[in-house]
DNA sequence: ATGATACATTGACAAACATCTATGTATATG
DNA sequence: CATATACATAGATGTTTGTCAATGTATCAT
């Protein structure tokens, strides 16, 4: 996963709604009906928010009859915590400006 | 730190510029200038990212003399890892959607 | 077959965004 | 004082984004 994935996610994630979305994700599988109900957008404003998280990878997408099942994808997730564990604020060195 | 930081946050890193930037200073403090050194982009854009990066908390702007010398803010830092670090894939529990 | 439910697609629109050029401000140096 | 450097601000422009209403498609229940 390079920098511009990394970025992707984060544009992704860079929506309040998305972002809760995520956040309800994390507590296990939902369907978009379920999800539709938690917040105050229409219909198809969640089916273009769902495609944008399917699309970096960051959510899994079980089709089950008519409904649609969505989970957070481990094997992204875990990418993306890793990349953003390997920020650092500890170094102070100094900037060597001339 | 609530959910609408974070979001704010991940917009700022949602710039694959910005990210880099942030990812450079990860390496440590750094002005301006080197930072300007190390991208296709002209003064003023880097400026414009820079305001967005500090706006929402992620990094300092310590001035000394006509130099910035920019790093990231711990606090804030670590406010979003602990967040990201919170999400989680492993629960399968499935949907109880009817 | 009919109607209801779950979701996607299309088209439109205003707001936000990334970028640039031009210009301004502050600080250091000769 | 004059010039150079580091950075900010203003204004313009083309692109992207979030949202909606309208409509289409697939699946289930009656």
């Amino acid at each position: 996963m390079n920098t511009i994935d990394i970025a992707v996610i984060c544009k992704a994630l860079g929506d309040s709604n998305r972002l809760q979305i995520v956040q309800m994700l994390s507590d296990g599988e939902k369907c978009g009906c379920k999800l539709l109900e938690a917040f105050e957008i229409t219909q198809p404003t969640l089916s273009h928010h769902m495609k944008i998280l399917c699309e970096c990878g960051l959510i899994n997408d079980r089709k089950e009859g008519k409904w649609h099942h969505y989970s957070l994808n481990c094997k992204t997730l875990q990418g993306f915590k890793k990349f953003i564990e390997t920020l650092s604020c500890a170094k102070e060195g100094g900037c060597n400006c001339l």
